[in-house]
DNA sequence: ACAGGAATGGCAACCGTTTGCCGCCCTCGA
DNA sequence: TCGAGGGCGGCAAACGGTTGCCATTCCTGT
């Protein structure tokens, strides 16, 4: 296609095309969106003309009418957390592929903000994909009686979902840690109103209890780089050897402090992270963390999403669930003694 | 406001109002829109009706007829760049701030792209702040001519635009380099198509030249963090002691490729960044790089485009240009022997 | 040869707002 | 007392599609 069209301001709409071809202006639209109502000839004749024509369909006519505006929004609680990066990939892609506008908004950790601007939004997306959200399982419940959504990483009844499997992740870096023989593990905790959050701590315990050791938690702190200080000070004051951090955010945080404070890692503490997001691998010491899929949560997060908005159906399976696994570098060790 | 409210499906029109109050509904339309042309009280009770109805204008219907969208495209050719975390920032905040909408696209690095989409999206958008184009001059000033646009990081005769100086900041990245010690710099070049890329070069070229020194340049390497292998390996086959990194990603991938080669940062070699984004203060060695206040970018950008929109003037100044300055971390030091 | 029905295209209403234009009423100055 | 003009509100026509319903044509089976 000449890159010159692409640009060319876009006035002509479908009744230029009727009137080039002789048509009524609702053949025309039926041709080219629901093919099968007309004839293949007039078809052919109309979208070659569409096509000479270099026709763009007014969206918001389209929506007007119809109240389908192939747009879907995915809400991330912090756009700047690079744990969103494999999500906002995998949507956008699966998006980008099924013709449907991504709407990427930033709830900026607030609840408030996700259900106000998704009422905003309500006319201009068919559906929505929300990403760790803040909301009451009472409100996200409501929500999705309203508008086709899906979570991710959070369960709710009736509620539409892939969740990562990070219990078993989590299970597995106990596993790991005490087989390196500590024997006092903490779990420095996220934010309180996070689902994950929860899950991973009840995980620990479980396997904790399993081996007949004590776990605590501290906390909560918040979901950031900043947080790090606070939670590596905590952890200094118990005797613990070594530490679950809710998400990579928070233990890279930790291991900055750490060294500032000229404690060893491994070697006087080990540290695990979540999420396996972007730097995991290249902070110093490298992170051992949960790996997990989570671009492929965001395409299987769409195609449930699309699979609902086009049959209608209220979606075969409620909810998905993707593995995770630990992956061991070098922020953990034997404990020290 | 009740949360419960937000989560109403939004069936209320300007009809229900006019019904409820009494007037037409051409009158509710303007004391909601166009205050100053109604009477106080009648723009009173309306505005009550409206809360008390929770009332939320039809986007897509206002946009039909008025063909303003109260939304701002923001072009970036990678969300998962960290180097872009300010921006969508800093545009998001002031889009926010300002009740617009805030349409983050990702080009992919393809200016194809880039242009396919803007053209799909010309009528669903008031303007747009395209970061780091791909585009040729050419066809990003059609483009203006067009559509009210922002560049940012990219300098075009006829289109508004911020830019970083990262030119003066590679100055003092040289100094900085050339006061330790270091006789030969190498430029590890980014994407050829990149404006910054050629402007961080030129700038080089310059600052070593005053000095007497010669300088190379090594790429074109994809602005990722994988090619930092191919751009580290390429740097030991020369003589230099220190180089510059097109960008940040570029410079840790390098990092971790020296580092396994068991080659000591900065003992044996130095390594300056660009951008100072997420990671560059937790990498091993951390970097010294460039700061650009990209955020800050994002938000004169927004307010530029808004003034745009706002005035239809043709703007005041043709570019703002953000300043830039060096930090000096643990991945530089004095030059070897 | 004819009723029944599928395939195909046109008509017109409608989606929710905006806006140009017109008309009414009130006020003010001459 | 009357005309001009400003303030304010209503009418109706867009905006660009979609869609229910109807008319026509052409098959099909009997």
């Amino acid at each position: 296609m000449d890159s010159r069209d692409n640009v060319q301001r876009s006035r002509v709409t479908i009744n230029d095309i009727a009137e080039a071809t002789g048509f009524a202006a609702s053949t025309v639209s039926r041709a080219l969106s629901r093919p099968e109502r007309v004839n293949a000839a007039t078809r052919e004749r109309i979208v070659a003309m569409a096509r000479e024509l270099s026709y763009v369909p007014n969206t918001h006519a389209r929506a007007l009418t119809s109240g389908r505006t192939e747009t879907v929004a995915v809400l991330v609680s912090d756009v700047t957390n690079p744990f969103y990066f494999g999500l906002i990939r995998g949507t956008q892609h699966q998006l980008r592929a099924a013709g449907y506008t991504h709407l990427l908004i930033d709830t900026e950790n607030s609840g408030e903000l996700e259900s106000h601007t998704l009422s905003k939004m309500r006319q201009s997306i068919d559906g929505a994909i929300m990403a760790t959200s803040r909301l009451s399982r009472r409100l996200l419940a409501e929500l999705a009686a309203e508008l086709p959504l899906v979570a991710v990483n959070r369960m709710v009844r009736g509620v539409e979902s892939v969740v990562l499997d990070s219990p078993s992740g989590v299970a597995q870096a106990a596993e790991h840690l005490i087989s390196l023989g500590h024997r006092e593990i903490v779990y420095l905790s996220g934010p309180q109103n996070s689902w994950a959050n929860e899950a991973r701590w009840r995980s620990l315990v479980t396997t904790a209890a399993r081996h007949g050791l004590p776990v605590h938690r501290l906390g909560p702190f918040p979901a950031g780089r900043m947080s790090g200080s606070a939670a590596a000070d905590a952890l200094i004051n118990t005797r613990a050897t070594a530490c679950i951090a809710f998400n990579d955010l928070l233990a890279i945080g930790m291991l900055t402090r750490l060294r500032e404070r000229g404690i060893g890692v491994p070697e006087e503490i080990s540290v695990v992270g979540c999420d396996d997001m972007f730097g995991a691998d290249f902070c110093h010491p490298t992170l051992t963390t949960l790996a997990a899929p989570i671009e492929q949560a965001g395409r299987v997060a769409v195609s449930m999403l699309l699979a609902r908005l086009n049959d209608g159906a209220p979606a075969a399976r409620q909810s998905a669930v993707l593995p995770t696994h630990l992956i061991v570098r070098e922020s953990t060790g034997p404990a020290p003694r």
